[in-house]
DNA sequence: TTAAACTTTCAGTAATTATTGAAAGTTTAT
DNA sequence: ATAAACTTTCAATAATTACTGAAAGTTTAA
């Protein structure tokens, strides 16, 4: 497999699984074009090479920057605005994962305690509502709260050990 | 807040939450509706409360079968099919974790593995696509392998201790 | 200022994905 | 065999979501 194929194959696959996890296909695609790049692009490069609209670029640049995953490279003496994207897998996973928490998990998490707190009534079925969100509520939390730990990196020598062994 | 309210309440968010995640309402919902039913359902009565046609049913809920998480109850005597989730969420969890794994991120894992491959042909590019792609590989696999040990509770007294620090 | 170089916005349109409903299929009882 | 009771399939349609392109907006240089 030669470079073009290989940068082809990559940046189709990683937008084709962006949208089946409700991420869109030119974010993903933007986004992975300039995690292979050498080099900041401007806008115009990336609708050129990805082939999609001036305003479909510049809408998804937008998320992509609101995720703090890409920002705006200023290159002295040149007019346009040049784009990169977090090169550091690590810092790209922290800051995807920190999002979607923020903005998706801890929200439900939110409305499961609600739910969970209604009144028992002692109703079969209220008991039942109740358990149920109850433990999903644990659930959510105790896998939000490791997938940031871990995230994080807040890793003493001993939860790396650890991670080490789990793994 | 009512029994009536609570139970809508979590069935549209789990729905939203969903499709926030690439699963399509009714398949979220239909989920959610068996999860705190104190029976099984019959597809009559799960078109009747969340409002969906016959066909919509049984679509998602052959796919709820096809992850695992929903099954056929058979009762005696009844022509009818019933059917109920899953309703431990750990296994859940597991049962999830496990199919999203093997057919989404293993075969992205894959193709990461390919493009990583590529032969190095000295220029900078090529090195930056193979580094980038490398990381993400390594990063994907750590990752996947982590949630399904989690998942799967292959915990030792260990393993289990570990948790409990980065928790 | 003015105008060139650029970016953003957004109404309209296209593409994708989900849903319906009725016909076809299956199973069970008689 | 027949028919009633049920489930599945799938073409048509609706709903949602993404994308375009041109007009409006912004910034910079002279």
């Amino acid at each position: 497999m030669e470079y073009q194929e290989a940068k082809e194959k990559f940046i189709s696959t990683w937008g084709s699984l962006g949208t089946l996890w409700g991420i869109n296909k030119a974010m993903a695609q933007i986004q992975s074009l300039l995690f292979i790049s050498t080099k900041a692009l401007s806008m115009e490069e990336i609708m050129e090479e990805l082939k999609i609209s001036r305003g479909n670029t510049s809408m998804n640049l937008r998320q992509l920057m609101d995720w703090g995953i890409v920002t705006k490279e200023l290159i002295p003496g040149e007019r346009k605005e040049y784009f990169t994207t977090e090169k550091d897998v690590q810092e790209l996973a922290r800051h995807i994962a920190k999002q979607r928490s923020r903005r998706e998990i801890k929200p439900v998490i939110k409305i499961l305690k609600e739910v969970s707190s209604i009144k028992d009534d002692g109703t079969e079925k209220t008991k039942e509502l109740i358990k149920q969100t109850k433990a999903l509520h644990d659930l959510a939390e105790t896998a939000d709260s490791m997938m940031n730990k871990i995230v994080n990196q807040e890793q003493t020598w001993i939860t790396k050990s650890l991670m080490k062994l789990i793994k």
